[in-house]
DNA sequence: CGTGTAAGGAATTCTGACACG
DNA sequence: CGTGTAAGGAATTCTGACACG
């Protein structure tokens, strides 16, 4: 439950130039985070395509970006934050099923 | 209270292209329904920009079409709701304000 | 490292029209 | 009436590169 992933800000339905508005960032600088692992578009027939939950988190960049944080840093940021997703994934999957 | 504007499903980010491909209708359908005034995307220089509440919309009409629904009749239906709305909004703003 | 820009091509979208019915 | 299609142009997006720093 609680997972309605249909959800609209989940589908990546939007355009880069879109995006650009949206944000206040420039297309080359959307590209640029792509290729330091910072955001991940889908791919319909070669044009990028963000989610609402992109633009959050590409504000959220932008953010840090000004705060003088690195792309390396935020990606590593990014990286722990996944781990301790997993982590509490498994403890769910854990506490649930054999707790 | 309740009306979060800003709310992902009324912003009109999405072009016809992925429209076309949400609702499983053609551009020129989607083109043709809002030349009859059933639908009303934003453009952003020239082209065609939807939000998911016009997608969904897309897909009601899509289904009043296969059950032989003409646009007409479908202009029709909104024209009717809409007068019924404003209506309630007027007597919501009665009951408030003077009630 | 992070971002701008010019370059050339590919994919998208637009409109008005003709077609069929 | 509702939709397909070919036509030509306009706007969008893509990549790889050079620039500055």
């Amino acid at each position: 439950m609680e997972h309605k992933d249909d959800s609209y800000k989940f589908k990546k339905v939007i355009s880069i130039g879109v995006v650009s508005e949206l944000t206040g960032l420039s297309q080359r600088q959307i590209r640029y985070y792509e290729e330091r692992k910072l955001i991940f578009p889908d791919r319909s027939k070669g044009t990028r395509k963000y989610s609402f939950d992109d633009v959050e988190r590409l504000m959220d960049i932008a953010n840090k970006r000004e705060e003088g944080v690195t792309t390396r840093e935020i990606r590593r940021e990014l990286t722990k934050e996944l781990r301790e997703k997993m982590l509490k994934g498994q403890m769910n999957a854990h506490f649930r099923f054999r707790g």
